[in-house]
DNA sequence: CTTGAGCCTGTATGTCCTACAGACCCTATG
DNA sequence: CATAGGGTCTGTAGGACATACAGGCTCAAG
Protein backbone atom coordinates (compact mmCIF):
# COMPACT_ATOMS: atom_id res chain seq x y z
CA UNK A 1 0.00 0.00 0.00
CA UNK A 2 1.10 3.64 1.10
CA UNK A 3 3.30 4.16 -2.06
CA UNK A 4 5.91 6.70 -0.34
CA UNK A 5 3.78 10.49 -0.81
CA UNK A 6 1.78 9.33 -3.33
CA UNK A 7 -1.52 10.53 -2.35
CA UNK A 8 -2.06 13.04 -5.24
CA UNK A 9 -5.56 13.06 -6.07
CA UNK A 10 -6.33 13.75 -9.39
CA UNK A 11 -7.27 17.27 -10.05
CA UNK A 12 -8.68 19.17 -13.34
CA UNK A 13 -8.97 22.32 -14.38
CA UNK A 14 -12.34 23.22 -12.52
CA UNK A 15 -11.11 21.83 -9.16
CA UNK A 16 -8.00 23.76 -9.50
CA UNK A 17 -9.82 26.96 -9.57
CA UNK A 18 -12.15 26.12 -6.82
CA UNK A 19 -9.42 25.25 -4.46
CA UNK A 20 -7.37 28.35 -5.18
CA UNK A 21 -10.31 30.64 -5.91
CA UNK A 22 -8.58 31.76 -9.39
CA UNK A 23 -10.59 32.04 -12.57
CA UNK A 24 -11.04 29.18 -14.52
CA UNK A 25 -9.64 30.98 -17.63
CA UNK A 26 -6.82 32.60 -16.01
CA UNK A 27 -5.32 29.22 -15.34
CA UNK A 28 -4.77 29.01 -19.16
CA UNK A 29 -3.61 31.72 -19.32
CA UNK A 30 -0.91 31.82 -16.55
CA UNK A 31 -0.01 28.28 -18.52
CA UNK A 32 0.56 30.29 -21.72
CA UNK A 33 2.91 32.96 -20.51
CA UNK A 34 4.95 30.38 -18.32
CA UNK A 35 4.16 31.42 -14.63
CA UNK A 36 2.45 28.12 -13.89
CA UNK A 37 3.92 24.79 -15.77
CA UNK A 38 2.13 23.13 -18.36
CA UNK A 39 0.81 20.29 -15.85
CA UNK A 40 0.87 16.36 -16.89
CA UNK A 41 -2.15 15.52 -19.09
CA UNK A 42 -4.74 12.59 -18.79
CA UNK A 43 -4.95 10.60 -21.80
CA UNK A 44 -7.93 12.13 -22.98
CA UNK A 45 -5.91 15.41 -22.99
CA UNK A 46 -7.56 16.95 -19.84
CA UNK A 47 -4.84 18.66 -17.54
CA UNK A 48 -4.43 16.92 -14.22
CA UNK A 49 -2.80 18.95 -11.38
CA UNK A 50 -1.85 18.00 -7.90
CA UNK A 51 -1.15 19.87 -4.23
CA UNK A 52 2.25 21.45 -5.55
CA UNK A 53 -0.26 23.69 -8.49
CA UNK A 54 -2.94 24.60 -5.99
CA UNK A 55 -0.24 25.87 -3.48
CA UNK A 56 1.79 27.82 -6.70
CA UNK A 57 -1.17 29.38 -7.82
CA UNK A 58 -2.77 30.12 -4.67
CA UNK A 59 0.58 32.61 -4.18
CA UNK A 60 0.56 33.75 -7.79
CA UNK A 61 -3.27 34.96 -7.06
CA UNK A 62 -2.14 36.43 -3.45
CA UNK A 63 0.75 37.98 -4.55
CA UNK A 64 -1.40 39.38 -7.94
CA UNK A 65 -4.12 41.16 -5.40
CA UNK A 66 -1.17 42.41 -3.37
CA UNK A 67 -0.17 44.20 -6.20
CA UNK A 68 3.02 42.17 -7.52
CA UNK A 69 3.04 42.26 -11.46
CA UNK A 70 4.09 39.10 -13.27
CA UNK A 71 7.23 39.72 -13.57
CA UNK A 72 7.77 40.17 -10.39
CA UNK A 73 5.90 36.73 -9.16
CA UNK A 74 7.72 35.27 -11.76
CA UNK A 75 11.14 36.97 -9.83
CA UNK A 76 9.92 35.18 -6.89
CA UNK A 77 8.57 31.97 -7.84
CA UNK A 78 12.36 31.85 -9.18
CA UNK A 79 13.89 31.50 -5.83
CA UNK A 80 11.17 28.50 -4.99
CA UNK A 81 12.05 27.13 -8.62
CA UNK A 82 15.31 27.78 -8.81
CA UNK A 83 17.81 24.71 -8.12
CA UNK A 84 19.87 26.06 -10.11
CA UNK A 85 21.06 29.54 -8.36
CA UNK A 86 23.22 29.75 -5.39
CA UNK A 87 22.29 30.95 -2.55
CA UNK A 88 24.10 34.40 -2.99
CA UNK A 89 21.79 35.22 -6.06
CA UNK A 90 18.77 33.66 -4.40
CA UNK A 91 19.96 36.04 -1.52
CA UNK A 92 20.19 39.01 -3.30
CA UNK A 93 16.76 38.44 -5.29
CA UNK A 94 14.91 37.73 -1.45
CA UNK A 95 16.93 40.91 -0.56
CA UNK A 96 15.86 43.44 -3.30
CA UNK A 97 11.97 42.56 -2.78
CA UNK A 98 11.86 42.86 1.08
CA UNK A 99 12.30 46.35 0.73
CA UNK A 100 9.36 46.90 -1.03
CA UNK A 101 7.12 44.47 1.05
CA UNK A 102 7.83 46.52 3.91
CA UNK A 103 7.09 49.46 2.04
CA UNK A 104 3.32 47.93 1.65
CA UNK A 105 2.49 46.76 4.84
CA UNK A 106 3.60 50.26 5.88
CA UNK A 107 1.34 51.55 3.40
CA UNK A 108 -1.50 49.24 4.23
CA UNK A 109 -0.99 49.98 7.70
CA UNK A 110 -1.95 53.11 7.23
CA UNK A 111 -4.73 52.86 6.04
CA UNK A 112 -5.74 50.01 8.34
CA UNK A 113 -5.60 52.77 10.67
CA UNK A 114 -7.03 55.69 8.97
CA UNK A 115 -10.00 52.76 8.30
CA UNK A 116 -10.20 51.51 11.97
CA UNK A 117 -10.16 54.91 13.27
CA UNK A 118 -12.85 55.43 11.05
CA UNK A 119 -14.96 53.40 12.50
CA UNK A 120 -14.09 53.72 16.15
CA UNK A 121 -14.82 57.51 16.12
CA UNK A 122 -18.08 57.57 13.91
CA UNK A 123 -19.73 55.54 15.26
CA UNK A 124 -23.13 56.42 16.06
CA UNK A 125 -22.61 60.06 15.29
CA UNK A 126 -24.46 61.58 12.11
CA UNK A 127 -22.00 64.30 11.67
CA UNK A 128 -21.27 63.61 7.61
CA UNK A 129 -17.44 65.36 7.77
CA UNK A 130 -15.09 62.39 9.69
CA UNK A 131 -11.81 64.24 9.76
CA UNK A 132 -10.31 61.31 10.53
CA UNK A 133 -10.57 60.19 7.34
CA UNK A 134 -7.91 62.95 5.96
CA UNK A 135 -5.42 60.55 7.19
CA UNK A 136 -5.85 58.22 4.18
CA UNK A 137 -4.56 60.96 2.33
CA UNK A 138 -1.38 61.76 4.14
CA UNK B 1 0.72 90.14 3.05
CA UNK B 2 -0.84 86.65 3.64
CA UNK B 3 -3.30 86.01 1.59
CA UNK B 4 -4.65 83.13 4.44
CA UNK B 5 -4.20 79.92 3.30
CA UNK B 6 -3.27 81.02 -0.08
CA UNK B 7 0.24 79.39 -0.82
CA UNK B 8 -0.84 77.45 -3.75
CA UNK B 9 1.42 76.86 -6.19
CA UNK B 10 0.67 76.72 -9.65
CA UNK B 11 1.32 72.94 -10.47
CA UNK B 12 0.91 71.93 -14.49
CA UNK B 13 0.18 68.13 -15.55
CA UNK B 14 4.08 67.28 -15.42
CA UNK B 15 5.03 68.98 -11.97
CA UNK B 16 1.86 66.57 -10.60
CA UNK B 17 3.45 63.50 -12.31
CA UNK B 18 6.45 64.48 -11.17
CA UNK B 19 5.14 64.84 -7.79
CA UNK B 20 3.44 62.01 -6.78
CA UNK B 21 5.52 59.40 -9.41
CA UNK B 22 2.65 58.61 -11.40
CA UNK B 23 2.76 58.37 -15.10
CA UNK B 24 2.05 61.51 -17.11
CA UNK B 25 -0.57 59.71 -19.36
CA UNK B 26 -1.95 57.96 -16.37
CA UNK B 27 -3.23 61.18 -14.78
CA UNK B 28 -5.60 62.75 -17.24
CA UNK B 29 -6.95 58.69 -17.61
CA UNK B 30 -7.90 59.38 -13.92
CA UNK B 31 -9.60 62.31 -14.31
CA UNK B 32 -11.68 60.65 -17.62
CA UNK B 33 -12.93 57.90 -15.97
CA UNK B 34 -13.59 60.05 -13.10
CA UNK B 35 -11.57 58.69 -9.83
CA UNK B 36 -9.55 61.85 -10.32
CA UNK B 37 -11.38 65.42 -10.51
CA UNK B 38 -11.55 67.55 -13.39
CA UNK B 39 -8.93 70.31 -12.44
CA UNK B 40 -9.31 74.40 -12.75
CA UNK B 41 -7.58 75.25 -16.05
CA UNK B 42 -5.79 78.29 -17.00
CA UNK B 43 -6.39 80.96 -19.34
CA UNK B 44 -3.97 78.89 -22.06
CA UNK B 45 -6.39 75.69 -21.20
CA UNK B 46 -3.37 73.59 -19.30
CA UNK B 47 -4.40 72.21 -15.96
CA UNK B 48 -3.72 73.91 -12.47
CA UNK B 49 -3.30 71.24 -9.57
CA UNK B 50 -2.75 72.00 -5.71
CA UNK B 51 -1.80 70.15 -3.29
CA UNK B 52 -4.72 68.67 -2.42
CA UNK B 53 -4.17 66.97 -5.95
CA UNK B 54 -1.19 65.60 -5.07
CA UNK B 55 -2.48 64.03 -1.84
CA UNK B 56 -5.11 62.07 -3.77
CA UNK B 57 -3.13 60.85 -6.31
CA UNK B 58 -0.33 59.60 -4.33
CA UNK B 59 -2.93 58.11 -2.27
CA UNK B 60 -4.22 56.26 -5.88
CA UNK B 61 -1.21 55.08 -6.91
CA UNK B 62 -0.49 53.58 -3.54
CA UNK B 63 -3.68 51.75 -3.46
CA UNK B 64 -3.09 50.90 -7.07
CA UNK B 65 0.09 49.57 -6.13
CA UNK B 66 -1.41 47.16 -3.06
CA UNK B 67 -3.99 45.46 -5.74
CA UNK B 68 -7.33 47.91 -4.59
CA UNK B 69 -8.65 48.02 -8.05
CA UNK B 70 -10.04 51.13 -9.10
CA UNK B 71 -13.73 50.60 -7.89
CA UNK B 72 -11.92 49.84 -4.09
CA UNK B 73 -10.22 53.44 -4.76
CA UNK B 74 -13.54 54.96 -5.52
CA UNK B 75 -15.53 53.24 -2.71
CA UNK B 76 -12.64 54.54 -0.18
CA UNK B 77 -12.44 58.11 -1.98
CA UNK B 78 -16.18 58.26 -1.42
CA UNK B 79 -15.55 58.65 2.42
CA UNK B 80 -13.19 61.09 1.83
CA UNK B 81 -15.33 63.22 -0.47
CA UNK B 82 -18.62 61.98 0.69
CA UNK B 83 -20.21 65.34 2.89
CA UNK B 84 -23.55 63.81 1.49
CA UNK B 85 -23.52 60.41 3.56
CA UNK B 86 -23.90 60.26 7.16
CA UNK B 87 -21.38 58.88 9.34
CA UNK B 88 -23.30 55.39 9.64
CA UNK B 89 -22.81 54.80 5.93
CA UNK B 90 -18.88 56.22 6.02
CA UNK B 91 -18.50 53.16 9.16
CA UNK B 92 -20.21 50.42 7.04
CA UNK B 93 -17.74 51.15 4.22
CA UNK B 94 -14.64 51.75 6.27
CA UNK B 95 -15.44 48.31 8.10
CA UNK B 96 -16.19 46.39 4.95
CA UNK B 97 -12.76 47.66 3.52
CA UNK B 98 -11.28 46.53 7.13
CA UNK B 99 -10.67 43.26 6.95
CA UNK B 100 -9.47 43.26 3.09
CA UNK B 101 -6.96 45.70 4.10
CA UNK B 102 -6.59 43.17 7.72
CA UNK B 103 -5.99 40.48 5.28
CA UNK B 104 -3.56 41.94 3.15
CA UNK B 105 -1.55 43.10 5.47
CA UNK B 106 -1.23 39.43 7.14
CA UNK B 107 -0.54 38.01 3.49
CA UNK B 108 2.28 40.44 3.28
CA UNK B 109 3.68 39.81 6.43
CA UNK B 110 3.97 35.86 5.58
CA UNK B 111 5.66 36.97 2.34
CA UNK B 112 8.27 39.14 3.90
CA UNK B 113 8.83 36.39 6.50
CA UNK B 114 9.95 33.69 4.24
CA UNK B 115 12.19 36.81 2.28
CA UNK B 116 14.03 37.76 5.43
CA UNK B 117 14.55 34.01 6.59
CA UNK B 118 16.09 33.58 2.82
CA UNK B 119 18.53 36.34 3.42
CA UNK B 120 19.04 35.07 6.56
CA UNK B 121 19.64 31.52 6.47
CA UNK B 122 21.06 31.65 2.89
CA UNK B 123 23.31 33.97 3.08
CA UNK B 124 26.92 32.27 2.67
CA UNK B 125 26.22 29.31 2.05
CA UNK B 126 26.27 27.78 -1.80
CA UNK B 127 23.71 24.77 -0.98
CA UNK B 128 20.83 25.30 -4.09
CA UNK B 129 17.71 24.46 -2.42
CA UNK B 130 16.75 26.56 -0.01
CA UNK B 131 13.85 24.59 2.44
CA UNK B 132 13.35 28.05 3.77
CA UNK B 133 11.73 29.26 0.38
CA UNK B 134 8.78 27.20 0.62
CA UNK B 135 7.37 28.89 3.04
CA UNK B 136 6.09 31.47 0.34
CA UNK B 137 3.98 28.82 -1.09
CA UNK B 138 2.20 27.88 1.81
C1' DC C 1 -27.81 6.25 -26.41
C1' DT C 2 -28.99 10.66 -25.23
C1' DT C 3 -28.30 14.43 -22.05
C1' DG C 4 -25.55 17.53 -19.44
C1' DA C 5 -21.51 18.97 -17.17
C1' DG C 6 -16.81 19.62 -17.76
C1' DC C 7 -12.89 19.92 -20.59
C1' DC C 8 -10.36 21.28 -25.00
C1' DT C 9 -8.63 25.24 -28.34
C1' DG C 10 -8.75 29.66 -30.38
C1' DT C 11 -10.29 34.18 -30.33
C1' DA C 12 -12.87 38.28 -28.89
C1' DT C 13 -13.75 41.46 -25.20
C1' DG C 14 -12.72 44.29 -20.95
C1' DT C 15 -9.82 46.89 -17.60
C1' DC C 16 -6.09 49.66 -16.72
C1' DC C 17 -2.86 51.97 -18.36
C1' DT C 18 0.93 53.87 -21.69
C1' DA C 19 2.52 55.78 -25.97
C1' DC C 20 2.13 58.32 -30.07
C1' DA C 21 0.54 62.00 -33.52
C1' DG C 22 -0.60 66.51 -34.78
C1' DA C 23 -1.53 71.07 -33.10
C1' DC C 24 -1.17 74.88 -29.78
C1' DC C 25 1.31 77.89 -26.23
C1' DC C 26 5.28 79.95 -24.09
C1' DT C 27 10.01 81.13 -23.14
C1' DA C 28 14.65 81.81 -24.60
C1' DT C 29 18.01 83.08 -27.71
C1' DG C 30 20.31 84.80 -31.98
C1' DC D 1 11.39 89.39 -34.75
C1' DA D 2 11.99 84.68 -36.04
C1' DT D 3 12.52 80.33 -34.63
C1' DA D 4 13.77 76.42 -31.87
C1' DG D 5 12.66 73.78 -27.70
C1' DG D 6 9.87 72.07 -24.43
C1' DG D 7 5.55 71.69 -22.28
C1' DT D 8 0.65 71.23 -22.90
C1' DC D 9 -3.69 70.00 -25.42
C1' DT D 10 -6.93 66.26 -27.73
C1' DG D 11 -7.85 61.94 -29.79
C1' DT D 12 -6.56 57.43 -30.64
C1' DA D 13 -3.60 53.30 -30.97
C1' DG D 14 -1.11 49.76 -28.47
C1' DG D 15 0.22 46.65 -24.50
C1' DA D 16 -0.35 43.90 -20.10
C1' DC D 17 -3.41 41.15 -17.63
C1' DA D 18 -7.13 38.84 -17.50
C1' DT D 19 -12.00 37.13 -18.62
C1' DA D 20 -15.67 35.56 -21.67
C1' DC D 21 -17.43 33.19 -25.51
C1' DA D 22 -17.91 29.74 -29.46
C1' DG D 23 -17.62 25.30 -31.41
C1' DG D 24 -16.24 20.72 -30.57
C1' DC D 25 -14.70 16.54 -27.72
C1' DT D 26 -15.24 13.36 -23.44
C1' DC D 27 -17.41 11.11 -19.99
C1' DA D 28 -20.59 9.48 -16.31
C1' DA D 29 -25.58 9.06 -15.30
C1' DG D 30 -30.08 8.00 -16.45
Amino acid sequence: MGKGHASVKAMQRGALARATGCNLETIRYYETIGVMPDPPRDPNGYRNYGEDHVRRLRFITRARALGFSLDEIKGLLSLVDSHSQTCAEVEGVAAAHLKEVRDKIADLQRIEKALSDTVAQCSGAQIPDCPVLDALLV
